[in-house]
Parts: structure tokens; C-alpha cells; sequence
DNA sequence: CTTGACATACGAAGATGTTCGTAGTAATGT
DNA sequence: ACATTACTACGAACATCTTCGTATGTCAAG
């Protein structure tokens, strides 16, 4: 239903995740301070995203207020299904597996991982 | 180092590594019959992936042989870590947990996981 | 030797992604 | 009222991705 975010889209809506309905100043602000980016850039992506339903936008003041359209798990679920799907053969022991040694996890990140299959498992009965 | 593989070249990439060198001939015959695909569509793309140096290419014979220039390992843990890190904040557990939600996971499949969670405790040491 | 099958090379078209400049308009300060 | 600032809309440039048609070369069969 809805496409998969580009990498600059997918940058945006971290934004949008972590602040909430927000301005495409704010949104522009946060990003141009890690990287330097025109205002109208980020407008422009965000009116992009709008028609293709990724953000949905409130054009009731002046200075438009935009959200994601999903919540950040839902996108994570989409992200990761479709990752697992066309790099993993829908293994994922294999995605855990390249994900581990991609990166350290710390002893936190293991232990909630080992809490996460065993919910899974009592889920799934 | 290695760009990241487009969706099509993943594709292709997925067939080298099943069937290990071939020629562009072999590499259509398996991808056409899935979806209808021209043969030189096969052979620009796996010309742009030789430049990219995605794929090596052995011209020694008239049909050239083409093969994946790193292991499906490699390519799989560099795809797992830059969706880690573009759309996880590098939180394997998230990764995870998306994939669980994503797609159902076997008993199998999940016994594995836990395995591959105690061996990279053990060598964490 | 000519023809037909099969190979590579290459250009180009169309879709999509990304960036930015310019124009127009609304709000604000002097 | 006028100038300055802030916002949206829009077109366009440029890169990349994907697909395919055409040109050209090579090889083997007749």
C-alpha cells in the first residue's frame, strides 16, 4: 500500500517520529544541522511524501504542521519484512545473524532480544 | 566501499550465488521465468553491476562468465547494518523484533536464533 | 562462403529520487 | 503604507534505476 521511504524520506520521518506534528522549519532545522540542506529541499520532500501518503499534513495555520502517517514500528515492521524478504530468503536467523555481527550489541541488547523470542514463543501457541 | 545493491541487482546477485559463475544466458533463463525480462535488460544490468564492481566478470571466453565479487555473507550483513543503522538507531533488538512481526518465524527458526545469541555471547568474551 | 544463431556494446527513453532557485503570497515590524 | 521576513507552490536540473532496441561481431552449420 504504501511505498517503501527512500533513505532521505526515511531521514525525515525520523524527525517526525521523535518530535512529533511539526513544522517544515523544525523539520529543516533538525537536519540542516547535521547536514546542510535548503529549506525548500526539505518542503519539497515533504510535499512529495504527503501525496504519496508517508506524511499526512495539516494546512490549518500557515506554516503547514506535518506527521509520519504510521508510527515508527509499523514502518520498522515494513522495513524489516521486506528487507528479510528479498535478502534473506524470509530466514530470519539469517537477518539476526547479519545484523549481530554488522554491529556490537551490548549485553542489554542480548538479553532483550532472548526476552523477545521467548514472548514470541509463548505468543505463538 | 561497495555501493549497496538496488532491488534488481539483488535479484541477480541472488541467482550468482545459488548457481555460482554463469553466463548472462543462465542468469536470464532463471530470472525470466519468473517475470518476463528481455535478455539484454540481464546483460546492461549485470554490466553496470561489473563496473560498480558488484560482480566480476571473466571475458575469456566469448560468453562472458559473471560471478558475485563478494559472498552472499558479506553482502547480507552489509544490507542488515545499514537498515540497523538508517532505520533502527542501531538497536538489533528493534531489528528484531520488526522481523518477528514482519513474518512468522519457525520453531526451527527460532531455536537457531537462540543459539546464535549464546555463541556471540561466548565469543564476546 | 553465406546464413542464422547467439554473443556483447551502446544509446536512449522513461520512471524515480534529490536538490535547489524563483515566484508569489501572507504576516510582521517600522 | 512600505519594506522585510517567512511561508508555500512549482518548475527544472541532475543523478540514478530500469528497461529495451539496434548495431555489431563471432561462430558453426549447411
Amino acid at each position: 500500500m504504501l511505498p517503501r521511504p527512500t533513505d532521505a524520506e526515511l531521514e525525515i520521518l525520523t524527525v517526525l517520529w521523535s518530535r512529533g506534528p511539526i513544522t517544515v522549519r523544525e523539520v529543516h532545522d533538525v537536519l540542516s544541522a547535521r547536514k546542510p540542506t535548503q529549506y525548500t529541499t526539505i518542503l519539497k520532500m515533504l510535499q512529495i511524501m504527503s501525496e504519496k501518503g508517508l506524511v499526512r499534513r495539516d494546512e490549518k495555520q500557515r506554516a503547514h504542521i506535518y506527521q509520519a502517517a504510521r508510527p515508527q514500528e509499523w514502518t520498522q515492521r515494513q522495513l524489516a519484512g521486506d528487507l528479510l524478504q528479498r535478502a534473506f530468503h524470509g530466514s530470519a536467523s539469517s537477518l539476526l545473524l547479519g545484523a549481530l555481527s554488522a554491529r556490537k550489541a551490548s549485553k542489554e541488547e542480548l538479553s532483550e532480544m532472548r526476552r523477545l523470542i521467548e514472548e514470541y514463543e509463548k505468543e505463538a501457541r
